[in-house]
Parts: C-alpha cells; sequence; structure tokens
RNA sequence: GGGCGGUUAGCUCAGUUGGUUAGAGCGCCUGCCUUACAAGCAGGAUGUCGGGGGUUCGAGUCCCUCACUGCCCA
C-alpha cells in the first residue's frame, strides 16, 4: 500500500487481492504438532449450495474465533468442506436430465451417479469460491467432501461397527415418504404446517344392528379404504353396548372390528376414530396393539393400488373426491367441515408426505450394544449434564435434552442413487444380511454366491455426523485426530440443532470412545454455540416466496466484506435474531473509512516527517514484532498519552472477555468505540500539535506513540476487519513487515502496568471541561475560528489538571486564554457548573434569556429529582443497613455534588429572572 | 395440546450475578467544507423499560398474572 491513499476508502481494490494471497500463501495452514489447539468444523455447506445471510452471519461468527485464538497464538484450524446432499443433489441433477427430456431410470444407477459427480465438479465448488470472499481464515489443504474416499471409508467403518453392535436393524415400519421423491424420509425432514381443510364425518353401520352405526370423522377419508377397525375409548360409556361387534366399511363392505384402545378420545368429536394401520402412524401402533391388518391401498407414487378397488390409479386426491361424492350418494356422509389440518410436508420439495409401510435401515438409539455400552441418546445426554459439552446461549441444553429424552430410533436408509450405498448384502438363497467392511463375495450365512447389495443409500446426515473425526482421519488413529479433536466450538443455527448438533454427539460419543482414554475427551466439540437467524429490517423471516432475500454478496459489493462482516458481528447478541438493515451496514462501511482516514492522515504526516528527518517507520519497523503484552515501547508523557495507553490495555481485555462468551455485538462495539471515540476524536486531536512540533524530541516521541498505537489498534480490529486491517498494517511497516499477515501477529492482551486509573479520572475532567465550553459556545453560535477567552473557577487538583493541559484546551474548545477566579461562576453568564469545576465564557452579546432559562430550569429539574430519589434512599433504614457499603458511599458522595449543583442551579435562575 | 422466547428512544436492538444518573447505531434538530475523513466534525433533543400485582432497603433485571407477539415439538 502506497502513502498516497485515496480520499475515501473503496474495498473493491483491496479485498479481492488479500483474499487471493491468504489463500497462495496456504497461511492458515494448522500444524498438528505440539500443544494447544483450536480447532473449528464449519458446517458443511451443501454442494449445491449459495452462500446466504445466515452463512455470512455464521461464517463471520467462526472466523472472528478463529482469528482471534489464532492471534492468541494456538494452533487454529478450521477445517473447511462441502456435504454431498442427497435428496437436494440428486434433485438438482434430475433437474438438468429433465431439460434434456432424460429421467434418472433411463440412465440407470451407474450412469447417473456418473452424472452427478460430473455436476459436482462443475457446480459444487461455488460456494467455496464464495468463502474465499468473505475472507474465512480455513485450513484449504484440509477441506474435505462428504464422499471422498476416506470419509465414505468411515461412514462404513460406522455402519458396519454399529451393524456388530446390534444398534443398527431393518425392518417394516410406517415411515414419513415423499411421493416426490420416492424415498423414506426422518421425521426431522417433515415440516408441519396447519392448512385449511376439511372434517368429513362417516356413517358405519353395525353389523347385525338394524340402524345402529357408529360417526366417525377424518381428514383424509381416502384412507377408509384401508380401513381395518374402528376404535372406541374403553371408558366411552357411548359405546359399550357395542363392543365386540363388527362394523361395516362403507363402499367397500368388508366387515371390522369395533375395538377398544387409548387411541380414541373420547373429548373428540364422536369419540370414534377409524383405524388405518398402513396409512398413519397413530393407527399403524394400534393395529400392532390389536393386530390388525396392514392393508395398502396406495402406491410408492400416492395413487390408490389394486387393493382400492374401483378407484385404483387415481391419485391420492382424486380419489377423495369420488370417495367423497359416493359416500353422499350412498347417504353415508353425515357432515363437512371446515377445519385445519395439520400437513407434513418433504422439508426439501414441499410436497405433502404420505405415511408408508415399508422395508428400512434404522439406528437405534436407545439401546444398549450388544456388549452392554449404554446407549447412544444415554452418553449424549451425559455429556450435556455433566458439562462435557457447554451450550450457549444456556437454554439450548434444555431444548436439546428434552428432544434426546424423546429421541426415536433414526430411518438411516433413503432411496436415493446419490450417497453413500448402505454396505449390505442379501442373500438370494437363505434371505440372509451380510455386512462387511470389505465388499463380500458370498453370503456370511449359507456361502453363496447369490448375494446383492441393498439399494439404499444412507441419510447425509448420517455422515455429516462423523465429521468431526471422520474428516480428521477416522477411523486410522492420525496426528490430526489426536490433536484436533475434540474440536473446540461448533457455531451453528438452531434449525440444524438436532438434524446435526445432536448426530454428531451421539456418533461421536460413541465412536471416539475407545480412541480417548480421558472420556472428557470423548466428545466431539467442547462447545456449541448456537447463533441467530437472520432477518431482514423488519423481522421478516427472509425467503424466496416474499422475496425479501438479502443476497449477502450483493451486499459485499456495495459497503465491502469488512463493512458487512462488522454489520453482522455488531449486531450478533447471543440469542437475538438480526433484523439486517443496510442502514446499519452503511455505518460500519463508514467505521472502515474511518479507519482508512486515520491511515491516511499519520502516513501523510509520517512521510513529512520521514522527509524532514524527524521521524520515520524504520524506527518503528526496527522494534520488530509486537509483543501481546499491552504496548511495549508506548512512552506516555501527556495526559492523553497516559489515558490512551490505559484505555488501550483496558479495551483490549474487555475484547477479549466478551468474546470467550460470544458476545460478538459487545467486542465489536468496545473496539468501535475505541478507535473511533477515543483514539481519533480524542486521542490524535489532542497529539496533533506534537506532530508538528518544532521540539524534535517531542514530535519524535509523538510518532513513535500515535503509530504505535494505531498498530495496536488494527491488530484489535482485525478479526472483525480482516481485509482493511490487512491492507494498512502492512502500509505501516513500509511494505516490510515482520511477519506475513497481521493474522499471524499476536492480538493485545491487558498489561496491568499500564492501567492508569488516574489518568481515565483526569481525562474525564479535561474532556468534560471541553464539552462544557463547547457546548455554551454552540448555545450562543460562535463559530469554531472565532476564539474567545474562558474562566474556570476550581479547586486546586482540578487547576492543576486545566494547566497542564492548556494548550489542549485551548486548541479543542477554541479558547483564547484562560483564567482561574476565586469566585463561584455558577450566576455567570455563559457558564457552566460541574461537581469539579464552574466555566464561563468570555463573551460580550447579550444573552438569550429565555433559551437559557429554559435550559437550566429543565438541568435543575432533572438534578431536583435526583436528588429525591437520592434523599429517599439515604433517609431510608433499611437501605443504610443493607446495601453494600461502596453502593451507600457513592450515594453520599452524589449528594453533596447534588446540594451543590442544586444551589448553583437556583442561584443561575435568580440570576437570569434578574436580568428578565 | 406441550415447551421456549420476546415486548426498553421514531426505527432496529444492547443492558452479564438485583445497586448510584437505562445505552448504541440509524433517524431527527442546530451550527460547521476546521488541509485525515461531509461515508466527516461539533453540539442537542427523545424513554411511566407492554399492563397490573408481589418479593426486597432497592426491580428494566426475580416471582405471579393479564395482554399482544414469535418460534419449536406433537
Amino acid at each position: 500500500m502506497s502513502h498516497e491513499l485515496p480520499k475515501a476508502y473503496d474495498p473493491a481494490g483491496i479485498e479481492q487481492r488479500w483474499a487471493e494471497y491468504w489463500v497462495k500463501e496456504n497461511l492458515f495452514h494448522a500444524d498438528n504438532h505440539g500443544k494447544d489447539f483450536y480447532s473449528i468444523l464449519l458446517p458443511p455447506p451443501n454442494v449445491t449450495g449459495r452462500l446466504h445471510m445466515g452463512h455470512m452471519l455464521n461464517h463471520t461468527e467462526m472466523d472472528i474465533l478463529a482469528r482471534w485464538q489464532r492471534m492468541l497464538g494456538r494452533h487454529t484450524m478450521w477445517l473447511p468442506g462441502t456435504d454431498h446432499a442427497g435428496i437436494a443433489t440428486q434433485m438438482m441433477v434430475e433437474r438438468q436430465l429433465a431439460t434434456e427430456g432424460v429421467k434418472r431410470q433411463d440412465l440407470g444407477r451407474e450412469a447417473f451417479i456418473e452424472r452427478t459427480w460430473q455436476w459436482r465438479e462443475q457446480y459444487g465448488g461455488y460456494i467455496l469460491e464464495q468463502m474465499k470472499r468473505l475472507g474465512d481464515s480455513v485450513d484449504w489443504s484440509r477441506e474435505f467432501f462428504t464422499m471422498d474416499e476416506h470419509l465414505s471409508r468411515a461412514v462404513r467403518e460406522a455402519f458396519v461397527r454399529f451393524w456388530e453392535e446390534g444398534l443398527i436393524y431393518r425392518g417394516t415400519y410406517i415411515v414419513n415418504w415423499c411421493p416426490r421423491c420416492l424415498t423414506a424420509i426422518s421425521d426431522l425432514e417433515v415440516v408441519h404446517e396447519e392448512t385449511a381443510g376439511k372434517l368429513w364425518e362417516i356413517r358405519y353401520p353395525v353389523v347385525g344392528l338394524e340402524n345402529e352405526y357408529i360417526v366417525v370423522a377424518t381428514t383424509r377419508p381416502e384412507t377408509m379404504l384401508g380401513d381395518t377397525a374402528v376404535a372406541v375409548n374403553p371408558r366411552d360409556e357411548r359405546y359399550t353396548h357395542l363392543h365386540g361387534k363388527k362394523l361395516r366399511l362403507p363402499l367397500v363392505g368388508r366387515e371390522i372390528p369395533l375395538i377398544l384402545d387409548e387411541l380414541a378420545q373420547p373429548e373428540f368429536g364422536t369419540g370414534a376414530v377409524k383405524v388405518t394401520p398402513a396409512h398413519d402412524p397413530n393407527d399403524f401402533e394400534a393395529g400392532k396393539r390389536h393386530n390388525l391388518e396392514e392393508l395398502v391401498v396406495m402406491d410408492e407414487t400416492a395413487h390408490m393400488n389394486d387393493a382400492a378397488g374401483v378407484y385404483a390409479g387415481l391419485d391420492r386426491y382424486a380419489a377423495r373426491e369420488r370417495i367423497v361424492a359416493d359416500l353422499e350418494a350412498q347417504g353415508a356422509l353425515v357432515s363437512v367441515k371446515d377445519y385445519q389440518v395439520p400437513l407434513g410436508k418433504c422439508d426439501r420439495c414441499k410436497t405433502v408426505v404420505e405415511p408408508r409401510i415399508s422395508t428400512q435401515w434404522f439406528l437405534a438409539v436407545n439401546k444398549e450394544t450388544n456388549d452392554g455400552r449404554p446407549s447412544l441418546a444415554r452418553v449424549a445426554q451425559d455429556v450435556v449434564l455433566d458439562g462435557r459439552i457447554k451450550f450457549t446461549p444456556e437454554n439450548y441444553k434444555a431444548i436439546y435434552l428434552q428432544w434426546m429424552e424423546n429421541i426415536h430410533d433414526w430411518c438411516i436408509s433413503r432411496q436415493l442413487w446419490w450417497g453413500h450405498r448402505i454396505p449390505a448384502w442379501h442373500c438370494a438363497k437363505c434371505a440372509g444380511i451380510t455386512v462387511e467392511r470389505d465388499d463380500p463375495k458370498t453370503c456370511s450365512h449359507c456361502g453363496s454366491t447369490e448375494i446383492t447389495q441393498d439399494t439404499d443409500v444412507l441419510d447425509t446426515w448420517f455422515s455429516s455426523g462423523l465429521l468431526p473425526f471422520s474428516a480428521l482421519g477416522w477411523p486410522e488413529k492420525t496426528p490430526d485426530l489426536d490433536s484436533f479433536y475434540p474440536t473446540s466450538t461448533l457455531v451453528t443455527g438452531f434449525d440444524i440443532l438436532f438434524f446435526w448438533v445432536a448426530r454428531m454427539i451421539m456418533l461421536g460419543c460413541h465412536l471416539m470412545d475407545e480412541q480417548k482414554t480421558d472420556k472428557r475427551d470423548i466428545v466431539p466439540f467442547r462447545e456449541v454455540y448456537i447463533h441467530a437467524l437472520v432477518r431482514d429490517a423488519d423481522r421478516q423471516k427472509m425467503s424466496k416466496t416474499k422475496g425479501n432475500v438479502v443476497d449477502p454478496i450483493g451486499v459485499i459489493e456495495k459497503f465491502g466484506t469488512d463493512a458487512a462482516r462488522f454489520t453482522l458481528a455488531a449486531m450478533a447478541a447471543p440469542g437475538t435474531d438480526i433484523a439486517f438493515s443496510e442502514s446499519r451496514t452503511e455505518s460500519y462501511r463508514s467505521f472502515a473509512n474511518k479507519i482508512w482516514n486515520a491511515a491516511r492522515f499519520l502516513f501523510m504526516n509520517v512521510d513529512r516527517a520521514a522527509e524532514q528527518n524527524v521521524w520515520s517507520l524504520d524506527e518503528f519497523a526496527a522494534a520488530g514484532v509486537a509483543s501481546a503484552n499491552g504496548l511495549q515501547g508506548f512512552a506516555a508523557a501527556t495526559l492523553e498519552d497516559r489515558w490512551i495507553l490505559s484505555r488501550f490495555n483496558h479495551v483490549a481485555g474487555e475484547v477479549s472477555e466478551a468474546l470467550k462468551e460470544y458476545r460478538f455485538h459487545e467486542a465489536a462495539h468496545v473496539v468501535y468505540h475505541f478507535f473511533w471515540g477515543e483514539y481519533c476524536d480524542w486521542y490524535v486531536e489532542l497529539v496533533k500539535p506534537r506532530l508538528l512540533s518544532a521540539d524534535r524530541e517531542e514530535a519524535r516521541a509523538a510518532f513513535a506513540n500515535v503509530v504505535r498505537i494505531f498498530e495496536g489498534a488494527l491488530r484489535l480490529l482485525a478479526p472483525f476487519m480482516p481485509f482493511i486491517t490487512e491492507e494498512i498494517w502492512h502500509a505501516v511497516y513500509d511494505g516490510h513487515p515482520p511477519l506475513k499477515s497481521i493474522a499471524l501477529a499476536a492480538f493485545p492482551v491487558t498489561d496491568a502496568t499500564q492501567l492508569d486509573e488516574a489518568a481515565e479520572r483526569e481525562m474525564a475532567i479535561l474532556q468534560d471541561l471541553i464539552v462544557a465550553v463547547r457546548n455554551i459556545r454552540a448555545e450562543v453560535k460562535v463559530g469554531q475560528k472565532e476564539h474567545l477567552p474562558i474562566k474556570i473557577f476550581a479547586e486546586a487538583d482540578i487547576r492543576a489538571i486545566v494547566e497542564a493541559n492548556l494548550a489542549s484546551i485551548e486548541r479543542q474548545a477554541s479558547v483564547s486564554g484562560l483564567t482561574f477566579v476565586t469566585e463561584s461562576l455558577a450566576k455567570a453568564p455563559y457558564s457552566r457548573s460541574t461537581a469539579r469545576f464552574e466555566v464561563a465564557l468570555v463573551y460580550e452579546q447579550k444573552i438569550d434569556v429565555e433559551a437559557e432559562t429554559l435550559r437550566a430550569t429543565k438541568e435543575l429539574e432533572k438534578l431536583e429529582a435526583e436528588f429525591a430519589r437520592n434523599s429517599h434512599q439515604l433517609g431510608n433504614e433499611g437501605f443504610l443497613a443493607k446495601a453494600p457499603a461502596k453502593v451507600v458511599e457513592g450515594l453520599k458522595t452524589r449528594r453533596v455534588e447534588l446540594e451543590s449543583l442544586i444551589e448553583k442551579g437556583k442561584a443561575r435562575l435568580n440570576e437570569l429572572g434578574g436580568v428578565k
């Protein structure tokens, strides 16, 4: 970076360059030797993915943590990769094929998979390129894809182990079936929505009793073809006389039993429900209890099958219409009511899910292993209960535990082609199942060679649940696994808490158990930070249908990556959704511009100083790498020096404290305020005259300080705004920095010896005084160029501070001369009174009595209100007896101040009245 | 139906274990192109902390209740 800087910061000009530099230099490659590791697993985006605001937030937070930890000197490894995303990717390729008029079945499995790999090669890296734009400090040398060979081996190993332990089983159950994707999906992949529907009441005649019937209510009349019973509650006395009877199914004529089951709730409707075991999960359970036939009346595409008789071939909704019409025609329909129907839809394609009986693979989560190890869910609860895994915000702990408490077996098979194929072979001879680590040639039960591999693939989350260790080399015992497992922190959204977080915990604790002798280390991560949802500026959830989706790349192009990142960080209070607004981003672009211009100012002065042989950056660079400890080499000569050094050390501590607890917004705010509100607004303004000083030594000292603190501030800012700080940092070292990147420099930590409470106190008085004078001047509308004298009334200690900083006061407050007076200025025109000083402007114009009276009255009212509260508390025996001494003392001190301020205020008002 | 959260300035939100004068950004008002920055500088105004009740010497913060609102699970 040349010292000839454009007036306004232009992120586009520098971000691309540094993003490439970081990758090219392999800057974030982590060494797996040594100790003190910090690792984060990136929640792998889908290969089909495009960066959205949620990613940007998620990545910004991880990058801040990673950069901060790296700068703190830990071996930091942020592991990137992508997920093969079974259904989503298969859908993309099928869509592509459709444009060519081809179905995947036409291609056949092999060719389709080949085609999907091609698709992935071509488009699958898109989101990774977008990540580079965000400046993500990931270790690209370790990038993974969930279908990589070594990760596929891990999936197979995990499957085989669970099989051997008796935790994986195959069975026929009712599952959530997507008739469009033609696959089973897990409970979690079903989204429930209340939809306007109907409730039909249908009359089922009782066999053998004329004019006796039972009315059942249903939202899905088409399933009645598969009814194999009607249930009433055993306690329901309305039906006691019918116990043991049979009913005749309308339209079909089949006789079905009346069963007694808790499934039927007497309070709901007629208290009688139809039971369709093959098409409803609750009915399925009831069917098992009563040994009912499971009559399937639909095929896999949700069309009625041959068992549906005359309705065969109809789509489920067409069948519904016909059946309702037929029922009505036969007089079996009692009523139709509008009704809110809870509908389950496929998370991927939004097709209404059809519960379907099919044979699937399951992972038992509540079962002990064959050799007696506790269940997956048990351990997954224990590690959270005993604190081996910590959640932030804490309330997710309860949510997680409650879910884990009620968890069901996990359906892990999917009827897809793209994914990890289940390593199980079926024998045509003996029907036995062979599950092995290497592809078997013969049946392990009967030795037959007539075996074929199961056609299902595994749920994508099964493989991503293994990532914290599989991506580090498991099942091998690798150095990476040794050093980086458990990972330190998982940063993710609550939407995949159960999908992914919970499953990583179950799988990780179980499979890593044997590798870790210290059982605290079996967990996949020690901490989980659940971040918020990014909404639009009106707090609406972003969605394509609403058209309110903000494109992060668009934001980056408009405001720069640093500004976009800083916005998200500054708004990322744990547990609170982010209402993303451009106006906020704009203000953080201004912040970047502020940093940029502070640099311009410094370089402008430094270049001048170098020309005049006063001071040059070489002298700064010669000191080498800055240490983490405070600001070594900073020589505090003046009040502002002592103050800014102290502030810097305070702020350094505050930033790390905030980040430790994932309080990104607080950390961001602290550095923002330090840089702009303290360093730029006060320190730089106060130090300016010294930079121009004719006293060479004074100038040299000032330069050394102002550059040193600037460099320190850049290091504080670097995790939040990596691009602009990198650019300027290199320039501070005149293009020859002691390290390849600011990202490798030390993050500042507090040096307690550099804290200076007295300086902070004194500086506050100086600031109060300057602001008071500016305030008076603003009210009388004197321009900044017009310098005026002031008078001050104060105690000796305050006078000493004023005297020591006379030049600063004159410059900052446009003061042309200062005299101390021995009498109160409380009544003086153009005056301000504080607890520590009274100051008055020497100004000859006539005062605006009305405006001044208004202002003084308001001020007095405020003081009196506070005084009333103060007196009330101090007059309270209970308060004096029980409140901490510090609080009581504080109030007493304040009381004295208030008394004096109120007296001054009254005097002032009297005086004003007199003038009038 | 079960569970969890929210309600603080015009807007979007902070406010850690209860403690002295409740903060920020944007917006608003006034004055300034003061050679780092008008994406800026200086100054200013703005709150019955959703309603009600309780605990406490003391409540934005803890408890109860009501209202409105959001989310998750079934």
